[in-house]
DNA sequence: AAAGCGGGGCT
DNA sequence: AGCCCAGCTTT
């Protein structure tokens, strides 16, 4: 079977085998075209399971591209807390601030400015393109990539850039006259259901007879793709301070820089101790352990101007990023006398903002009931979670 | 081209 | 303990 043969084959079974029957998801209720992007961009590195939850509280709060720009900030990150890549939520907001400001509130037909929205790139805008206006643009996620991969023998390496440029041309060639959003479902929908990465069900596949990678023996081998470095170690000293008189029983948390790591995000107060196990103590160490005890104090009054007086330990956590392993120490602590300048402390009980000569910081002092506001990463909700159950 | 950027589920 | 997931942005 020649090539072209083979291609009209994959096409006309896979979107036959769409046809058939697909998952019933909540953004495939219509074809509003809001209600795709935000799946799109909730579903960027993140299971369609995951999702799910997450998509349904987004509508029902942020109903339309007006809500989603109108809101603040801090509302849009807490409703994504715990997905993950926050920038995600931040882009998306200023996307749908653009759409309002350029585009009058209303999502444009057009491939050039959907994909200059913030947040949007190649595979979103021929996601959006193809789902919500049917128009016949390639959407090239890891699924699709995998799938093309197998079914044609492609031994390009996957994690490179120029080979997701290079599947975008195969995918465009491939989608059916009047079809492209469902042909580009198809794709992803046999990537996520049958032409799974570790252990395919080929038996099942709608493509199976012409697929080459089978037809070889080699659907285990591919797509070849280069392993990504382990994330490195960091090992960290973390405060729970309890704050005294009109700050009983509330603790110090701080709002984290516009940029980087959980950009804008709230946390507890933290300090890097070190890069390897070395710089770690040992339980049954009781002098490493004062020596830790006495680090983060330093290292807070240095950074924050915070001094305080730990009173013990609480917990280790440990939180892998992609690329950072975080190994966590938590202690409480009181405030320490003595330091009528610490100007930190201040801030915080007027509720304001300081600038530290390492960072911006905005520390807060927040009770049970204000963490429903403030937007923690996961790391962090397990502690004070941890913390408040007691 | 490579690195930064979360979190969870599966093998 | 890796590996992967409906990727985008910055350097």
């Amino acid at each position: 079977m020649v090539k072209q043969e083979a291609s009209l084959y994959f096409s006309r079974e896979l979107l036959a085998w769409y046809r058939r029957g697909n998952r019933d998801l909540p953004w495939r209720r219509n074809k509003d075209p809001y209600r795709i992007w935000v799946s799109e961009i909730m579903l960027q590195q993140t299971r369609v399971e995951t999702v799910i939850p997450y998509y349904e509280r987004f509508m029902a709060q942020f109903p339309t591209v007006q809500a989603l720009a109108d809101a603040p900030e801090e509302e849009v990150l807490k409703c994504w807390e715990g997905l993950g890549y926050y920038s995600r939520a931040r882009n998306l907001q200023a996307g749908a601030r653009m759409v309002v400001q350029l585009y009058g509130g209303i999502i444009p037909d057009d491939k050039e400015a959907v994909a200059g929205l913030k947040g949007v790139g190649p595979y979103t805008a021929g996601a959006i393109m193809s789902i919500a206006f049917n128009r016949p643009e390639p959407a090239v996620d890891g699924n699709v990539m995998r799938v093309l991969s197998r079914f044609f023998c492609l031994e390009d390496d996957i994690a490179k850039p120029k080979t997701r440029v290079g599947i975008e041309k195969l995918a465009a060639s491939l989608i059916p006259e009047g079809a492209a959003g469902d042909f580009n479902q198809a794709l992803m929908e046999l990537g996520a259901l049958v032409c799974t990465p570790k252990s395919p069900s080929c038996l099942p596949c709608p493509v199976m007879e012409h697929c080459e990678a089978r037809l070889q023996g080699r659907e285990l081998e591919l797509p070849v793709k280069t392993k990504a470095k382990p994330p490195r170690p960091e090992y960290r000293l973390a405060a729970i301070v309890r704050g005294s008189g009109a700050n009983e029983g509330k603790i110090l948390v701080r709002q984290r820089p516009e940029s980087g790591l959980l950009a804008q995000m709230w946390e507890l107060p933290h300090v890097l101790a070190g890069d390897a196990a070395g710089d770690w103590y040992r339980e049954d160490a009781p002098k490493e352990r004062a020596e830790l005890a006495e680090a983060i104090t330093r290292a807070l009054e240095d950074e924050a101007g915070l001094l305080i007086r730990p009173t013990g330990w609480l917990a280790d956590e440990e939180h892998v990023f992609s690329h950072i392993h975080w190994h966590m120490r938590v202690y409480e602590a009181d405030l320490g006398e003595g330091r009528a300048d610490a100007q930190n402390i201040m801030a915080a009980e007027a509720g304001a903002g300081y600038e530290t000569d390492a960072a911006r910081s905005a520390y807060r002092w927040i009770g049970r009931e204000d963490m429903d506001k403030l937007p923690f990463p996961n790391l962090f909700l397990r502690i004070l979670g941890q913390y408040w159950k007691r």
